[in-house]
DNA sequence: CCTGAAATTGTTATCGATATCATCTTGCCG
DNA sequence: CGGCAAGATGATATCGATAACAATTTCAGG
């Protein structure tokens, strides 16, 4: 569908209105660059009246700033880089709102990425958004590669890792021990009487905070002296509810007498309590069943999920605000954990009454 | 927790080690600094000897490139902006996967922005978008601010509506017909013997692709002469699961005989369902419901829901994909229109014949 | 051994804004 | 009315890479 041959062709070439640039505008005002450019700022001394022809000028040109000269320029890039496991993940997707509140008005912008849960990835990734010189950036948990490692020192940017607390932190940090809230859980389900614990989560160390989950309630479980957990290890994280299904009758086969199953999100639990249901089995009666996260399915699905709630969006807002701290103090701010809280919710479940059938 | 007298600081101050650039790589290399940034490229003439040196050299010193200096002298910032509703939902993150794919060897990177289906957000971020110059622009749906429009037509770069089939499209189409896909389902549910459909929606037009499924929905029940539709407006879209569960509430207390109700997402509808299960009804012996997106909740949960199956996935990929048409071929394709398929998957949640129950 | 095309490398100007410093007004106070 | 600070504006150099063209080297073929 070419048609090189049709001169009135509406479509735009390259550089057809693009080309307008600063000094146009400023011509066309009568006035220097210079006094344009700092027409667009705040703080920048410019008198009301010059301000106002000049952006009136910007109207009616249709001139949009341009950050890549800018950037150069001032050498600042004006935005800060975030790199999660996953965009489809309300959990993350909280997180990330976090921050772009509180970015607001700060002048700095997000510049999301997502890893799918890879170190490599985050390498790449990393590498693709350094080049771009982010101010700071944000990254979740504390396992990456060595090259990354080198590559973030190098830059000489505030890092803050997230969700996790990291045995060798970069810089600052903003999360919780995922262990230890999964031993919570633990412990409150035994404190209501369950005994048999089982675990579902996935198989390869990938997803670092399912790895600290899962060892908190190993550990736990065998403080309380019940045993060693019944573990299903079950698909590639981050692990699908479908995946969870299938997790839970492995797990049933092999110990049929497991009284409560923990899983490493809502997700696989939601999948799980689905699959017994569809099995003939009642969730909580015949089997108790928990999850971490609290995602919104948990408090709205059939029982209702018990699970661990987790401040994502305080995350974010943290994350992103140690961050302006470290780049208005000159980053010379000492390299804190900020500390973010998460609480066990109990629902229908684990609730050793049973729940009102429908 | 300030240390500005601790000299041994590991922390980087700004500029730090920073500072490195090209022309420092080639002094150490004994290069000029042209033949330091040909070796960064694929296509440019370099021996292979001297870009092994080069290449040795950016990694002993750990030189990253800087793409703000490089895209304002090339003029080509390397990337392409995408503009999705929101993050947190499978359907357009499945979008954003196709694109990120179809990018891979493009050496075009994708910035994600989320408008939170508000066309003033949208046009926020077009404008942010614009000002670090894309090389080309994918938006979801048809409707946007007039200063939008004028934005992009100014910018002169390829610009793809995606989702929807825009009655005023700016350029490239990669879409289907929400209302068309709605309409199948109704016609598909009425062929099986439903006489009283009810609708669930939200209530402002902001979502675009909602109110299109809306009138689908509401022409259809007309034209098949089953009267008017029993429609529910309910929350600001996009409505969650739990608004799912009042509306449909409201729903059956103004018309108790409905038969079956469709709702404008796979969300809404689980959420109507559980509130249902809960309340002692059984679906869809007593009640039918239907979703639409095909989201993964639909095929695990339990009755699984009767949906419209989105190609998501193939969206992204041929919207970036014409994109990339357009930058080959110097921008003067035509404004072509690439329909996508949907698709009618019938389950449980609207099974005549009722489901097994549990 | 010479010639010309291809391959490799270097030089210089430039992209479009902003930092920095200089200049010019304005207005207030003694 | 002089003087000076604060405010507004302008001129110029510069950020760090790449485009464009020039220069040099390499090498095949006669």
């Amino acid at each position: 569908m070419k048609n090189e041959d049709e001169p009135k062709d509406k479509r735009l070439k390259p550089g057809d209105a693009q080309k307008l640039t600063m000094a146009e505008v400023a011509k066309y005002v009568g006035v220097s660059a210079m006094t344009v450019s700092r027409a667009f700022r705040q703080d920048a001394s410019v008198s009301e009246e010059t301000r106002k022809r000049i952006m009136e000028a910007v109207d009616a040109l249709g001139y949009v700033l341009d950050l890549s000269a800018g950037s150069l320029s001032s050498r600042r890039s004006g935005f800060i880089a975030a790199l999660v496991p996953s965009i489809n993940n309300s959990n993350f997707s909280d997180t990330a709102r976090g921050m772009t509140d509180a970015l607001q008005n700060s002048g700095l912008q997000l510049l999301l990425g997502y890893t799918d849960y890879s170190a490599e990835k985050e390498e790449e990734l990393i590498e693709a958004m350094l080049r771009r010189r982010p101010e700071g950036i944000i990254l979740t948990g504390g396992s990456h590669t060595a090259r990354a490692r080198r590559m973030l020192a190098k830059a000489g940017i505030p890092v803050v890792e997230t969700w996790e607390l990291p045995e060798d932190p970069i810089n600052h940090v903003v999360g919780f021990s995922n262990s230890e809230a999964m031993a919570l859980l633990v412990r409150t389900l035994a404190s209501q009487g369950y005994r048999k614990f089982g675990y579902i989560g996935g198989t390869t160390a990938r997803d670092t905070r399912g790895s600290q989950r899962r060892s908190g309630f190993q550990k736990t479980v065998e403080e309380l002296g019940l045993g060693p957990g019944r573990m299903i290890s079950f698909g590639v994280p981050p692990i699908t509810m479908e995946q969870g299904g299938q997790a839970i009758v492995s797990l049933l086969e092999r110990w049929p007498d497991t009284e409560v199953v923990l899983c490493v999100s809502d997700l696989s639990a939601f999948g799980a309590i689905m699959e017994c249901t569809r099995r003939g089995m009642k969730v909580p009666r015949d089997i108790a069943i928990a999850g971490f996260g609290d995602y919104e399915i948990s408090s709205i699905c059939h029982p209702r999920i018990t699970t661990i709630n987790v401040d994502c969006y305080g995350i974010g807002r943290q994350a992103a605000a140690r961050l302006l701290d470290a780049l208005h103090t000159g980053e010379a701010t000492g390299d804190e954990i900020t500390l973010t809280g998460y609480k066990v919710v109990l629902r229908e479940s684990t609730d050793r009454n049973g729940v009102p059938t429908a």
